[in-house]
DNA sequence: GCAACGCATGCAATCGTAGTGCATTATTTC
DNA sequence: GAAATAATGCACTACGATTGCATGCGTTGC
């Protein structure tokens, strides 16, 4: 358990029972999950509290956000390599049309994007819709 | 006018009198627009005949939805090949986080993914969030 | 040890968008 | 022109995101 402080501690978050919840599920995931995915699992927990313990991860850079095209947020947990000044996972993310479930693939990289003049990239989400190696099968 | 009614019926779509209206609004916009935009800007328009209205565009290959990570589902008018078998909107979205706005770059295309073993892609989205060209300046 | 403070938590409530059901109106077909 | 079919408008529901506020808990200073 005294693992799971550091990792907070390392992001400078300060480790309360509910992080330290949170955190674990968030390790123990295969895929992003939502806020009601959390509240579901996690029983005896508030949904408000859970936003705001996700929004802190987030701002410190322990999750990040994915957006896969439902309308509604999941999260998941970034590389080692992002902080609270700017977050890194420049994966593709995938979302599988058959098990709804959004993976990221922290192994692929974005390939360089062209851009017409005078546009200025800040961030890039790349999302990829189909089937998982699981339902393929 | 006569012009508006031919793009619908190239599409097999019925050229009432609402879907003229939307047509030719959204033939006016430069960015891709939600159902409240819509609503908003024409007035004494009922916000679920909109939708339904958009969701027949869309089933019949006229407009593409468009994701932007806002989670507000925006709509844009397709290119023109696209039939009701399939959208080939293969291009960037662009969300400017300074005026909001989000852009077809019909121009881009989306290169080549590599994804992992066993994953089978259906459709790609790829955003692309910054500065647009008005706001860089 | 305790008082004061700040942060975390939990509850209630609000807001906005998506979506469905049904009655009404318009349009097509014969 | 009447019947059938499709489109529209209104009412309402569902749900996720978000805020406000009160309470709880842990830390610090004395």
């Amino acid at each position: 358990m005294k693992e799971l402080e550091k990792q907070l501690q390392e992001k400078q978050i300060k480790p309360t029972a509910m992080r330290l919840v949170v955190l674990d599920y968030l390790l123990k995931q295969t895929s992003a999950v939502s806020l009601t995915d959390m509240e579901v699992s996690l029983k005896k927990t508030d949904r408000v509290t859970l936003y705001r313990t996700v929004k802190t991860f987030e701002e410190h850079g322990l999750v990040h956000r994915v957006e896969d095209g439902t309308g509604v947020t999941k999260f998941a947990l970034c590389q080692p390599d992002c902080t609270a000044n700017g977050h890194h996972d420049l994966h593709i993310h995938f979302y599988c049309t058959n098990c709804k479930e959004t993976h990221c693939l922290p192994r692929t990289h974005i390939p360089e994007i062209m851009l017409p003049d005078g546009y200025d990239r800040q961030e890039i989400n790349l999302l990829v819709k189909g089937l998982c190696a699981a339902c393929k099968k």
